[in-house]
DNA sequence: TGTCGACTGTTATGGGCCATAACATAATTT
DNA sequence: AAATTATGTTATGGCCCATAACAGTCGACA
């Protein structure tokens, strides 16, 4: 039973990518959260008032995706979405929004320390120039 | 407007996973394939008579799931499914599943290469080690 | 100032992959 | 022989992503 995946760098990291989203979705869903939204709570935290669109851009999320989303965190009572612009949003968080925020924040601290900790010293600090090489869309 | 997340493994794993993986498809596409299946023709072809669990194992792809994949591979005429244990289905492909695969394997062959190619070459040994350390399913 | 193009948010819809539960059947273990 | 395990199947749902079409707003520019 031969398995040549193990040396394509592209397989190896969908696999990678798969087990580490799937090992913090178990972690964050105890907070009622899915990733997504955990990742959403802590940008519109550090950038209050920061539009859709805005976020959208910044984790790759498409404006037609975007709005369930937040419309969902709103009708938690988590973030509020105030007329900006007449056309824009502004997002910001409601106090039990920031609240569940910094718990988010440190599940996912938590498991990104960990994540770094397993990989091998010698190798840990190649780790996010290559994943960076490999992703396009930094600069567009 | 700070991007905290560019310091996050996990999160630059993620996003680097997915526009890999979408690119990827956009090149498996033409073949009228799918990643997945590409990925299963290119195991059978060289694992034939490999059954679909051993197969799903393999990929971290449940029995459930496995199914319908390899219905619609036999019923596109790439693969048949053999009983070869009463309970078990041994897999091997056609004559066209065969000429599909070797299509499939130079387009992933071309595109894992130039995956390779964009790491700065400081960094690119270090990245399978340090992945395949993130990925615990490989003992399980 | 008025028009045209670009931007924002929304709705609708579909694809792809993953997960779980329940089931029937066959093999294996005890 | 009985109990357990393994395999394949069906059904169902979740999550994330993508595209198209639309209405409303802003900005640039003649």
């Amino acid at each position: 039973m031969r398995d040549p995946l193990l040396h394509y760098p592209g397989y190896v990291l969908r696999r990678a990518s798969t087990a580490a989203m799937a090992e913090l979705a178990t972690r964050i869903v105890v907070l009622g959260l899915r990733t997504t939204e955990a990742t959403i709570l802590q940008i519109v935290a550090e950038n209050p008032g920061i539009s859709q669109s805005a976020l959208g851009r910044m984790l790759d999320i498409q404006r037609a995706n975007m709005t369930p989303i937040a419309a969902r965190l709103e009708a938690r009572g988590l973030m509020r979405r105030l007329p900006s612009d007449g056309r824009s949003l502004g997002l910001e968080l409601t106090p039990e929004g920031q609240q569940l925020a910094e718990k988010a924040q440190a599940v996912v601290d938590a498991f990104e320390t960990e994540l770094t900790n397993r990989i091998p010293p010698e190798h840990r600090d190649h780790l996010m120039p290559a994943l960076l090489a490999l992703w396009p869309s930094t600069d567009g």
